[in-house]
DNA sequence: GCCGTTTTCGGCCCGACTGTTTTCAGTCG
């Protein structure tokens, strides 16, 4: 039943139901198919739906309420789209009730043990009555499991290990702390004489903002002893497997490590293979198919011949393709951009002139802001803003009016001595609870460049925290927003915001949208910029250094902007200084 | 259950490793 709610008129559904609903609903409808033995190809298509809703920037309840089809969506059939709409009107799915009369439910946890999959689970259940995991600690101790068909000796430890550990959960880590666990396993990779070169592929190199393990590339003519020494890596706490070819290992800190070699010939299409991301690969595969062809890790066949896999980019190119950066590998359209030499020329590092967030010791900083253009000069770049807070938060020490003038006059000072790199004197001022700033315009007016941001109250509703922000852009002295969503990596959850309004409104009122650098926020995220760049948004990179050695940071941003498929020209940044100060100055006229 | 400049039916990526197998199924990435 949907009930019209009467007295905004904003939603016709009684009920908030969030895209992450409908995720779990057909994840475990997925897993309980899966456990009965269902058609593969079916349950395939209920976990690609999985993935087309996780990675969706908007909430679906909002797509039918606007009456969008909701077939366009990659993954989702007519049938598909009858299932959602149930679950978003009633909160619940029919056949799930079924399924679980049929299957039950708690058998999709053992999934998550080692060697279990859905044919174990399914005997265990046939067989033993298992149907959970204190059914599942029960029966092991009992010894009845070993008398199972294809339940050895090897797999019940490993299942009572698990069991005792409860280690199923594999928590992703972010980019930034993977890169320091990099570099002690790649120099003992390279370390091996018989090793002729090593790269990290996986979501590493597709730069994603979380890494959930660490895949290595080796190449060399002898894959079986590069292999073999990999294993005997000091920081080891457990070998999970260990072939011809490829092994797998847990280190310390905890984290998988895979590890695959190849002989030089193979380079290509392994390191190919072997980035990922699984999308990607099974498209490309598929249009290989197409044309008679087989593409491996091993390289690309014709028949039982082999004619490509030395480069990445010789079999992007047999197959027809743009050479696809590792950034775009997701299976978001880049293959077919690929096919229309349509593909975006990414966004780099180099093309940023400027970095347009930075706080000094009068915030919550920790240097001058001398030392702070100091080494941004050093970096490249040809000019910075200083955006300290203002003093709504108490915590961080915010700039009043009497001394924001005063350091407004002092960066003037400096510009007039120093020609070599041009400060523009700005602010991050809180964005209140009615949307209001927290300092008043005449005081917005004699600064460069104002960015706003969100430091409390993050729990308003999404009605009200999208009227908020909306209402800072369209302060006349609004430049840029900070972190827009408010989210902290595996921390905080973004705000509940309508971003199709935002993004628009961000564009009617030329207000650029933050690609915020710390590796804890990378805020917006790739799904985010992907969407804002369709609707014509312009963006600033910064840093959000607190200190010169975090001006760095900018490089994380870039590569959450080349996920997200940017162009030098989308990033405001990029523009010379010249160029960016004739932006603000429009602006002002407004 | 999805999808389609060959198809509205008949496909749906590909291979390595493990354990328990007497030749391969199940799991994993």
């Amino acid at each position: 039943m949907i009930k019209k709610v009467k007295d905004d008129g904003k939603s016709s559904f009684s009920k908030i139901i969030y895209n992450s609903e409908i995720v779990e609903i057909f994840t475990k409808v997925a897993d309980l198919l899966d456990i009965k033995g269902d058609n593969e190809f079916r349950i395939r298509a209920y976990r690609e739906a999985v993935r087309t809703i996780e990675r969706l920037p908007w909430q679906i309840q909002n797509l039918i309420e606007e009456g969008r089809d909701l077939t366009k969506l990659p993954g989702i059939g007519k049938d598909l789209e009858i299932k959602i709409k149930e679950i978003v009107k009633t909160g619940g799915l029919k056949q799930l009730q079924r399924l679980k009369k049929q299957v039950p439910e708690g058998l999709t946890s053992l999934l998550e043990l080692p060697a279990l999959g859905p044919k174990r689970v399914h005997d265990l259940y046939l067989q033993l009555k298992i149907k959970n995991k204190q059914d599942l600690r029960n029966k092991l101790m009992q010894n009845e499991v070993s008398q199972l068909k294809g339940f050895g000796r090897k797999i019940t430890a490993q299942l009572k290990k698990a069991l005792e550990q409860d280690a199923t959960k594999k928590e992703r880590i972010k980019f930034k702390t993977i890169e320091q666990y990099l570099k002690p396993l790649t120099s003992w990779i390279s370390q091996d004489k018989l090793v002729k070169k090593v790269f990290v592929a996986g979501s590493y190199r597709r730069k994603k903002e979380t890494i959930g393990d660490i895949d290595i590339l080796a190449i060399s003519s002898d894959p079986n002893q590069v292999s073999r020494r990999f294993t005997r890596f000091p920081e080891i706490k457990d070998i999970l497997s260990q072939g011809e070819t490829k092994a797998s290992v847990i280190t310390n800190p905890s984290l998988q490590v895979d590890l695959r070699v190849v002989v030089p010939k193979s380079e290509g299409a392994a390191l190919f293979y072997f980035t990922g991301s699984k999308a990607h690969n099974i498209k490309i595969r598929n249009i290989a198919l197409d044309k008679g062809l087989k593409v491996n890790e091993y390289g690309v066949f014709k028949g039982g011949k082999r004619i490509a896999g030395q480069t990445e980019k010789e079999i992007y190119k047999l197959l027809g393709l743009d050479y696809i950066p590792p950034e775009l590998r997701e299976d978001k359209g880049e293959v077919e951009a690929a096919l229309n030499n349509n593909l975006p020329h990414l966004v780099k590092l180099k093309d940023l002139k400027g970095d347009l967030q930075m706080h000094t010791k009068s915030s919550d900083g920790t240097s001058s802001f001398e030392q702070m253009a100091g080494r941004a000069k050093k970096l490249g770049r040809e000019y910075i803003a200083i955006t300290d807070h203002s003093s709504f938060i108490g915590i961080t020490q915010g700039l009043d009016e009497k001394k924001i003038i005063k350091q407004v006059a002092k960066i003037k000072r400096f510009n007039e001595k120093i020609s070599e790199l041009h400060v523009f004197a700005g602010i991050e001022v809180d964005i209140k609870e009615d949307g209001s700033l927290d300092l008043p315009n005449k005081i917005l007016k004699q600064l460069d460049l104002v960015v706003c941001a969100i430091h409390s109250k993050f729990n308003l509703s999404l009605e009200k925290q999208t009227q908020r922000l909306i209402k800072a852009m369209e302060n006349p002295y609004c430049n840029i927003i900070a972190h827009p969503t408010g989210r902290i990596i595996q921390k905080r959850e973004p705000y509940k915001l309508n971003l199709e309004k935002i993004f628009k409104m961000a564009v009617k009122n030329q207000v650029l949208l933050e690609i915020n650098s710390q590796p804890s926020r990378l805020d917006l995220n790739d799904e985010n910029i992907m969407q804002a760049k369709q609707v014509g948004v312009k963006f600033s990179l910064s840093s959000d250094a607190h200190s010169p050695e975090e001006l760095f940071y900018l490089k994380y941003g870039v590569y959450q902007a080349r996920r997200g498929w940017l162009e030098a020209k989308d990033v405001l940044n990029t523009y010379s200084l010249a160029a960016f100060t004739q932006f603000l100055k429009q602006k002002k006229k407004r």
